[in-house]
DNA sequence: TGCCAATATGCAACTTGTTGCATAATTTAA
DNA sequence: TTAAATTATGCAACAAGTTGCATATTGGCA
């Protein structure tokens, strides 16, 4: 499983609390790799059991105790190590595909309607991306090693949204033609 | 849970046993949602208790009998009804990101290979999809309108592959110079 | 004062997905 | 003729991920 390394890669610079690191995961590893934050509770507990993180309650002003998670040596060791592994993709799994293979004249529109909702989603996900590009990876070739490897993964979200916006605009080009070739039947329209 | 309406949707043309519908998956439907045999055979069981399917045992020569999944009336209805519902994506979630947050000079040739890799299996899964197009593709918007949609599908995984590739041959560029750079140090090299 | 929001952590029940195994018939190759 | 591969289905145990709830502190707003 690979979480656990996920929560370790997002510690090594700075040592985090659960609910930091939900927070974190939504803006940084997270867009790679999605976690709710139970489930990071739940890892971060399995994780100091075996030694690969310890924890700390901090005392805040103004707010609740937190407790910060460190990671240890054998953390360390053991994140390098997995590095070295052999890779698994988890093909993300989108309702949006299996619904074009449900294409119709009664709802194409529909469809339309989804794809330029996730086209708008993307344009705001890419701003976001952009953003982070500028400020803090505008010259890749002078960071440091590590952040090399980071600015590659942005790269390759930068990459695949640009991507996906161009074919959200063909799909839409293509879904307009069939609309007003194909007039749905009328049904009663859905909410 | 989609894995269910992507049975289905395999089902709208054809009439298919649990050991079929998990070969398609892995050429059609499968490319986009993965399923092992194991599911979808659990899946079959649970979509024919709900009377979304219907099944008949089909003997064969020369092989085993075969149970054959049908959709039924009510299957169809509630798979026309889905499309209609909000769209859950789950983002893919793939080690390699992470281990690029993870880059060193030790282990830079390691993610280079891992990479190099990928493409390759990129290329070949390109050849696929391009295969599938020109068969099938040729002319999409000669297609009856479901087709179309399975088209734009298609569609996507090209352009999505494509895109990979070349970013694949962005990110070998930099981590060569990485790698020319920054010297690994001498530890035993894994193998 | 009472209510809501943000911070902070967690349990319990459930669904989904994976792994490893078991079974059984038939064809093909050694 | 024995072994291996293909076709075909399934169980059981586990790991991963989701959903809904529970709790507690503090600050700000009305």
């Amino acid at each position: 499983m690979a979480l656990s390394h996920a929560i370790m890669t997002a510690l090594l610079d700075d040592d985090m609390s659960g609910y930091e690191l939900a927070k974190a995961f939504d803006v940084s590893l997270g867009l790679f790799w999605h976690a709710s934050h139970q489930q990071i509770y739940q890892e971060l507990r399995k994780l100091v059991e075996k030694g690969l993180l310890e924890k700390e309650t901090v005392p805040q002003q103004g707010k609740p105790d937190k407790i910060v998670h460190r990671l240890t040596g054998a953390g360390r060791e053991a994140l390098a190590e997995w590095v070295w592994g052999e890779s698994r993709v988890q093909a993300g799994k989108d309702d949006l595909w299996v619904k074009l293979y449900n294409l119709s004249p009664d709802n194409v529109g529909h469809l339309a309607a989804e794809i330029a909702g996730r086209r708008d989603g993307m344009m705001r996900r890419l701003y976001l991306y952009e953003k982070i590009r500028r400020r803090h990876y505008a010259e890749p070739e002078a960071l440091p090693v590590r952040r090399q490897g980071v600015y590659l993964a942005l790269l390759a979200g930068i990459r695949e949204g640009e991507q996906f916006l161009a074919w959200c605009d063909e799909a839409l080009a293509l879904l307009a033609q069939v609309e007003s070739a194909n007039p749905a039947r009328p049904t009663a329209p859905r909410p």
